[in-house]
DNA sequence: TTGAAAGCGCTAACAG
DNA sequence: CTGTTAGCGCTTTCAA
């Protein structure tokens, strides 16, 4: 005998394959879905009764909102598309999470985007979150060149936070620190202790694509600007007229490794060293110690980013600190400032950075000599 | 006088405020829009000429596909949610990349959160995936207690893998290793090198939150498994007859250097210490240098996870290696199995760990000592 | 191969 | 305070 209760009223589906929409909580509930909808996306008004009965409803049917269901009529999707340049770097890893407490507490959901520095990933990953309507993006251009699609994105109207580094010429709001100073700054340290022969070690690019000539600037603002700063620094303690140590390598520290053993083995080698990232300065640990060089008696080194480690290795690492909770923090609030209307002119933030004073920079032993000569009459 | 032109033709919205959609593309290519749609999807068929002008309308108008749009009646939105515990923590920034690299090549995007290792916030980010309706979420559980949004995600149907952690009882994929057998290794590599009193340190929640009573194992099935597998290795070895030296604290570098502090001072101190994570041993190294203990002299070190700074600190550290960017991408691969539809019953992806053994590990002081005697005839 | 029309689940006017 | 109605931009039958 065939089951007679399913010819005239098929069972609805089963429980898991169909979400509750705001109507089958309205017809649970006894009202319309307009009224549902009320109650349940807190908006308009309800009576106290209704919006209980509604709200009973819901639970018993585990209703959940459908925000996509929202944001198609809304427009917006209360979430905001972050891209990275590489997540696993420290820096970014607190750029990443300041710039979703922000979001957070602000109503916003976070999507992050990983590029490994290629500026066509970079392409892609804002086709995605724009495809996805987020209401704006925060993003650590991969090159300063290659940023056709940035001026599109900016052209069209959407609110576009640039971080850490900047794009010339475009108008967009960037966050960050003042790169040239910094660097400045951190090779002047260097110049303070007696240095003369002051390398740097500049990151550029992932291992995925090939590296510019030698010798060519990074495509990168931030790279260009610290490579500034280092020459600002050497210039005016007059030392532009000494061999070129400048190397730009991939962000690994395997690079900067090979790198700091080719100085190394230079005839006449650096005494010290400044690297424009944490990373680097990881391979310059390794390949100093390869070379058989001491830090800091042969070596000075001034690193970029106050990475955790940097104060248990020995000796401990002197860094230019930059302030990346903060700078992620403050990228989430200009973006929001967008996001809520502010169409004010592009507008810069710069963050301070600080000089922490480790051990890892000395006097080079040339000048060591110098001083202890007179030293003992 | 008055300008007419506005009157009976109002003008279009300006480009900028208004995206272009299928509709605007359908009526410059002169088709209708489900044509278009068809065109500009890359499904159902449509002739290669209509299909190039379709194109060529799209292009000129700068058309972008509104994925909200197509979520909404595909019901799926090709987006999978990543809620970690702790995104500055290499381990998981590791994760993050893998799960990314593998979700993307699947054509996927990613949702990713981050939970500070506390439930509540935990329970809100599933919901805000849920209302995202992302196709799958893979979740670091950050306790295996408050576990009830998470029996009630899979209860409704909807494909979970947990990560690296996994909740007693609960049907669901998980990816990760073995920690018991892992941790269980690590403490008998020490007891291999002769230690008798041998600390460990586990870490539990952050320091949001209070923790629980001193020697209360922590609600996290990782560190109960690692704190099992320490217990292990101390049992078949004879010595758990020995004072209680492991602590729980929080997963904060400052919390592991107090912790060893304290353990130090002990008027019997261990000579040995295990670490259940990387940012533990980074206390580990900063307090014993605060209580003037040599490593591996005076104790040694095995941590857990091979974070970047391990190797070129000195003495290097020996760690348990566990293959975090593996983790990630395996636990992307399962979801993406069960999203595309896959019922079998829960799996558990057990990846392999290595011991690296490096030189934070010798023989206590006694032992070498007992060693000495006969090594001088 | 193409078009017309119906909706996905929700919000937003506008009446009642 | 509540219900009716009309879409948001897209995909998807179903006919032509």
């Amino acid at each position: 005998m065939a089951r007679p209760c399913c010819y005239f009223s098929p069972m609805p589906l089963p429980e898991p394959l169909r979400a509750a929409t705001v109507g089958d909580v309205a017809a649970l509930a006894g009202v319309s879905s307009a009224t549902a909808a009320r109650a349940l996306g807190g908006y308009g008004t309800v009576s106290p009764r209704t919006r209980d009965r509604v709200a009973d409803a819901a639970h018993a049917l585990g209703y959940r909102a459908n925000g996509i269901a929202r944001s198609m009529v809304t427009g917006q999707t209360s979430t905001l598309g972050l891209v990275v340049a590489d997540i696993e770097n420290p820096f970014f890893a607190a750029v990443t999470r300041g710039f979703g407490d922000v979001a957070r507490s602000a109503g916003y959901d976070v999507m992050v985007v990983n590029t490994d520095e290629d500026p066509a990933r970079e392409r892609a990953a804002l086709g995605v979150l724009v495809g996805r309507r987020v209401d704006g993006v925060a993003l650590s251009p991969a090159s300063s060149r290659e940023a056709g699609h940035l001026h599109m994105h900016v052209a069209s109207g959407q609110p576009l936070v640039l971080l850490d580094r900047g794009v010339r010429g475009l108008r967009a709001d960037v966050v960050g620190i003042d790169n040239r100073a910094a660097a400045r700054r951190a090779v002047e340290h260097l110049v303070a202790a007696g240095h003369r022969r002051i390398a740097m070690l500049a990151g550029a690019g992932s291992g995925g694509r090939p590296l510019q000539a030698e010798g060519v600037p990074p495509a990168l603002m931030t790279g260009l600007d610290r490579i500034r700063g280092y020459r600002d620094a050497l210039s005016s303690a007059g030392l532009d007229g000494l061999p070129d140590y400048l190397r730009v390598t991939h962000f690994r520290s395997s690079a900067a490794r090979a790198a700091i053993r080719e100085l190394l083995a230079l005839p006449v080698p650096p005494t010290a060293v400044f690297c424009s990232d944490s990373l680097l300065s990881l391979g310059v640990l390794a390949g100093a110690a390869d070379s058989g060089a001491v830090i800091p008696v042969d070596l000075s080194l001034v690193a970029f980013d106050d990475a955790d480690w940097m104060d248990v290795v020995t000796p401990a690492v002197t860094v230019m600190d930059q302030p990346a909770y903060d700078i992620g923090a403050a990228a989430a609030d200009r973006l929001l400032r967008r996001v809520a209307g502010d169409t004010a002119r592009p507008r810069r933030v710069v963050l301070p950075t600080s000089l922490v004073a480790r051990g890892s920079v000395a006097a080079p032993r040339t000048a060591v000599r110098r001083v202890q000569r007179p030293a003992a009459p």
